[in-house]
DNA sequence: CTCGTAACCTACGGTTCCGTAGGTTACGGA
DNA sequence: TCCGTAACCTACGGAACCGTAGGTTACGAG
């Protein structure tokens, strides 16, 4: 369920925030705006201030985004966010959960074996499916993205030392390349391939396809079907193989 | 020139920071405490903030450290970074700036022509000394990998849209990545490749090099050369021609 | 010994932001 | 029609920082 994550009416436009101060004018009961402060119901009001604010730590990053700044964009006041999430890591913990969710259960759709076909897919065919959900991904939800791939503000627990004590974090992305173990492992298995370094090239392959990911948000050049093409070109062929055209195996989808 | 950034001595042991507040003690001349307070030449003082801000800014990220701890460690009061830097964001862009510079020289250094050797090197050499390089300087250098790979703040110039206007900044990394396009560009050409391709094959290497490296800074499980190894494996062979024990062309050195 | 200067300090203004206390308004069921 | 409750507000305390003004100490040249 929930696989569009963009059905939420994103409000943008009270944000006066930069005409230096509001001059405490009387207390008119209605006055003729365009944008009347619509009252919501608590979970609409919890689905705007999520989509908003998966929006701005996208752009800005944690620690650039004021809770002020999420409350005025929603035209609500400071404290309905507190009573929301509790405060800006709450709201920000739930937009990570949602996107992670998102990302994985594509990749993991994408994976499954279609119902009722027992046919062997290939494992180049398993490749493609999980770069173009990834793309796919990136294309229908770039702000989601764009938080995956950011460096993690994670709070260390209060009380916890101030050294680099554990692996506090390298990014959300070794956490993903470490779901990708169990499947590149059960392929390496099939394949005669010793599968203690399954590990390694899970993060290998998935450094480099978010590091494409990241670059293509930006430049959108070729074609995500043609990225995709290449970054199977390159993981299956290698440098050696390298196709001048690679072609992909399965049909173009929708 | 400027090989070994850690020729600095690390002062750490001025950290009372913690303790709430310090009293205003009377002031006391010459108290007897392990470290005097030493006064170094300006050159000296510029050399310890860089390399105590360098390790602060790759354990917390730029925002979560304040010019005071950084002063606090280095045994001086605030206004001696502001001489210096002339604020946070002045340190850190010379760090970075370091920083870089000693990844591209150290690379450039792998990849340049034995003087007096004209043989033809193997592009699988080519990639093998520049991987080699990279685990080499995160070996030799951790802080500084971990700036290079941490996002940046970068401050946007005043004045510029507060919308995601111009690809503002993916990383540093897709920086490093341009920079590869001329080697990889030139091995397409020599190759038969087109090379309109060429960056992007570029953003996947370095993105799984960059990945892999982060990863192996937390894990260093597998030694360096065997990682690189794998990693060779991986962008020369491909997922198809896997090596089951792939070996370093290039002796080892030292 | 003297004195200019470089290194360094304390102290504070100003800003930004988090989080909360306590009061106000609208909605909807009885 | 009345009233409880959910949604929302204004206003403030307090902390963390940045950056600077203005004064103090040590070093070294003459």
């Amino acid at each position: 369920m929930t696989s569009t994550p963009d059905d939420v009416a994103q409000a943008d436009a009270p944000d006066e925030g930069n005409v230096t101060e509001l001059l405490p004018r009387a207390r008119t009961p209605r006055r003729p705006e365009v944008r009347e402060r619509t009252r919501m119901s608590g979970q609409e009001r919890r689905e705007q201030l999520l989509d908003i604010g998966r929006r701005l730590f996208a752009r800005k990053g944690f620690e650039a985004v004021s809770v002020e700044e999420i409350a005025a964009k929603a035209g609500v006041s400071k404290p309905v966010v507190y009573e929301h999430f509790g405060g800006k890591e709450g709201l920000y913990a739930v937009v990570v959960d949602r996107e992670m969710g998102y990302l994985l259960d594509s990749i993991a759709a994408a994976l499954a074996p279609t119902p009722g076909d027992d046919a062997v897919v290939h494992p180049r065919e398993l490749l493609e499916r999980a770069g173009m959900a990834l793309f796919d991904f990136i294309d229908r939800d770039p702000d989601g993205f764009r938080i995956l791939v950011r460096d993690t503000p994670v709070a260390r627990a209060p009380g916890g030392g101030d050294t680099a004590s554990r692996g506090t974090f390298a990014g959300l992305l070794v956490d993903v390349a470490e779901q990708v173990d169990d499947l590149l492992g059960g392929q390496f298995k099939a394949h005669g391939l010793p599968t203690k370094w399954a590990p390694l090239y899970s993060q290998m392959l998935v450094g480099m396809v978010a590091q494409t990911g990241q670059w293509w948000l930006d430049v959108r050049k070729p074609r995500k079907e043609e990225v995709v093409g290449h970054l199977v070109n390159l993981a299956w062929n290698g440098l050696q193989g390298l196709e001048t055209r690679p072609r992909n195996v399965r049909a173009p989808r929708h």
